[in-house]
DNA sequence: GGTAGACCTGGACGC
DNA sequence: GCGTCCAGGTCTACC
């Protein structure tokens, strides 16, 4: 089996920027991802799939020159023809190198704001599994606490490459587990049997009896697969609006406790939290399919206020300082 | 259809 | 160092 040399070179939109756009959203903060601020670099474990075989982790670095230019995805081991293509899979899939760019003029074209600085895309994760576990992790819980499950995920169940680093789960892993051990060991709490009941049903391909693939099929509509998710244990609005977006459909808003202090300190509204939340959610109705966009952004560039621009955050230092509390000094 | 209370964990706070 | 309180979405029981 001929070997690949371990760089690969990955093409991207015009308008891709790593920096920028890996630095959008929670999740690259949360384990395995990790990002560089230093050397502009983003770096995580892969777990590659085989059916054939068991799981293999690489750990990928991914850098980029300047914008539009390729991805430099450096892997610490040999890989085969396929492992490269599988590879290539999962980045595009985690930074979105899939997304239409006339998709992201539409939304500069709605809301202008974005525009200068380029932002559109959003992180999200190799897999829609993780995707899916990681914002089961986010209810109902402070920031700190999503952080510590996601570290400990991966510690306890994680496969480890040859460089020792760890990856996310695989939903076959996590299926093997009682739901006592998960709990024991990663802090997850009653979401226990959830997650574990959920990783169940990924592994066996179908959620809630609809096959996975149909969640990620473009030609499904956006309120049926809402209303699939939303079945699903530890799912519910809020949840289902975030995967929504994950899976790159932005006209719901996730309504949370955030929605609410994003409602009172930068958009001055006042009240009880039900009807901030109906009244974020309305004054976002009119950017339509990009709702969510239009909100993310808006809340990012607040945190940005406070901690300044988010490519420059360490993982290590700054992700913890994001509760509610330290947000509304 | 709407609502109250339980579910866990970890951080903040008072002593 | 210990105990108590509180934040955080989902789920179930009940009205």
């Amino acid at each position: 089996m001929r070997l690949k040399p371990p760089r690969l070179s990955i093409p991207v939109p015009t308008d891709y920027v790593l920096w920028r756009d890996v630095c959008s959203y929670g999740y690259f903060l949360l384990e395995p991802n990790f990002w560089d601020p230093a050397a502009k670099a983003f770096r995580r474990v892969l777990t590659l799939v085989d059916p054939a075989s068991k799981p293999r982790a690489v750990t990928v670095t991914i850098t980029q020159t300047k914008k539009a230019e390729p991805l430099t995805a450096t892997v610490d081991s040999k890989v085969t023809n396929a492992q490269a293509t599988e590879i290539r899979a999962q980045v595009t899939r985690m930074l979105r190198l899939d997304e239409d760019a006339a998709h992201i003029r539409a939304f500069h074209k709605l809301d202008a704001r974005w525009k200068k600085l380029g932002r559109g895309r959003l992180l999200r994760s190799p897999t829609f599994y993780e995707d899916v576990i990681k914002t089961v992790t986010s209810c109902n819980v402070t920031w700190p606490s999503t952080i510590a499950m996601n570290r400990r995920l991966c510690e306890h169940f994680g496969e480890a490459g040859a460089s020792g680093l760890r990856g996310f789960p695989t939903a076959h892993q996590i299926a093997r587990q009682r739901p006592a051990t998960l709990r024991a060991r990663c802090g997850v709490g009653y979401r226990d049997a959830r997650i574990v009941e959920l990783s169940a049903m990924f592994a066996k391909g179908k959620l809630g009896g609809v096959p996975v693939e149909a969640f990620e099929d473009p030609a499904t509509p956006d309120d049926q697969i809402r209303e699939w998710l939303i079945e699903l244990p530890g799912i519910g609005p809020y949840a289902a609006a975030n995967i929504l977006q994950l899976l790159g459909r932005y006209g719901h808003l996730p309504l949370d406790t955030e929605t609410v202090r994003h409602g009172r300190t930068v958009l001055g509204m006042k009240g009880p939290s039900p009807g901030i939340m109906k009244r974020v959610n309305a004054h976002f109705a009119p950017f339509g399919a990009h709702a969510f966009r239009a909100y993310w952004f808006e809340m990012w560039e607040f945190y940005e206020s406070k901690r300044g621009r988010s490519w420059t955050w360490e993982r290590e230092k700054t992700a913890s300082t994001f509760t509610a509390a330290k947000l509304k000094l």
